[in-house]
DNA sequence: ACATTAAGTGATT
DNA sequence: AATCACTTAATGT
């Protein structure tokens, strides 16, 4: 076993070994290939083929549903330990990405071929209820976010963005332009930046040109 | 010093 | 809450 492997197996160990038995994580490591992917870059574009999935073990992929003409919203973000379980069924019925996935913070994943994925199912109690598990908590993110759509103002539906960011980045300071929070809100940089005045005259953000600190967001 | 990009604002729908 | 049109401020070359 090589330097890099080894590294790998910490990581992995460190991040999985509660879910994982030790079996799995040989395997895991055994079949994925490492790989870093950096920030800005495009993990899965709507309409792609996924022959591989990518086991997350740092940084942040940001999930987006797009529609026909440029308009797009995010949905949700996957850190360490999520994998985006809807593209294992994908996978399984060899169905086509309905989401675009972007890289929000460098990525290092393990790649795995979707039929290891599938005999994995059978052979590893702790895999099947990962996937599972995860798949719910997608349904749950969805449904959140379909509740943000529906029912939030546009001025609480952007608190709700930065607390997100706040809890994925681990990080209270964030280096985002009014613009980018408008792309991924669907709406105009000109509210967003009246809304975001509003929450600095508020106390709950600081915020300066390239930068917000997230002083109030929800746990 | 100049150009570019980000952010702020008033008025209108 | 969106859009337009314009200003001001920050930053890069």
């Amino acid at each position: 076993m090589n330097k890099q492997e080894i590294i790998l197996k910490e990581k992995l160990k460190n991040y999985y070994s509660d879910i994982f038995e030790d079996d799995l994580i040989n395997e895991i490591i055994k079949v994925g290939h490492f790989e870093k992917i950096r920030s800005g870059e495009l993990l899965v574009d709507i309409g792609d083929a996924m022959t591989h999935i990518p086991l997350i073990l740092n940084g942040v992929v940001k999930i987006i549903r797009k529609e026909k003409e440029g308009d797009e919203i995010v949905l949700y973000f996957l850190e360490r330990g999520d994998t985006c379980a809807i593209s294992f069924v994908n996978c399984i019925n060899k169905k086509k990405s309905v989401f675009k996935g972007i890289v929000d913070k460098d990525v290092e994943a393990l790649y795995i071929p979707i039929d290891i994925i599938d005999e994995w199912l059978i052979k590893f109690q702790s895999w099947r209820h990962f996937i599972i598990d995860s798949y719910h908590f997608r349904l749950i993110e969805m449904v959140d976010s379909i509740d943000s759509l529906a029912f939030l103002k546009m001025n609480e539906r952007l608190l709700k963005y930065l607390s997100g960011k706040v809890q994925i980045n681990h990080n209270i300071d964030l280096e985002i332009t009014h613009q980018e929070i408008a792309n991924d809100l669907n709406t105009s940089r000109v509210v967003v930046t009246r809304l975001i005045k509003q929450l600095h005259d508020e106390g709950k953000i600081n915020s300066t040109r390239n930068h917000i600190k997230v002083l109030e967001f929800y746990e």
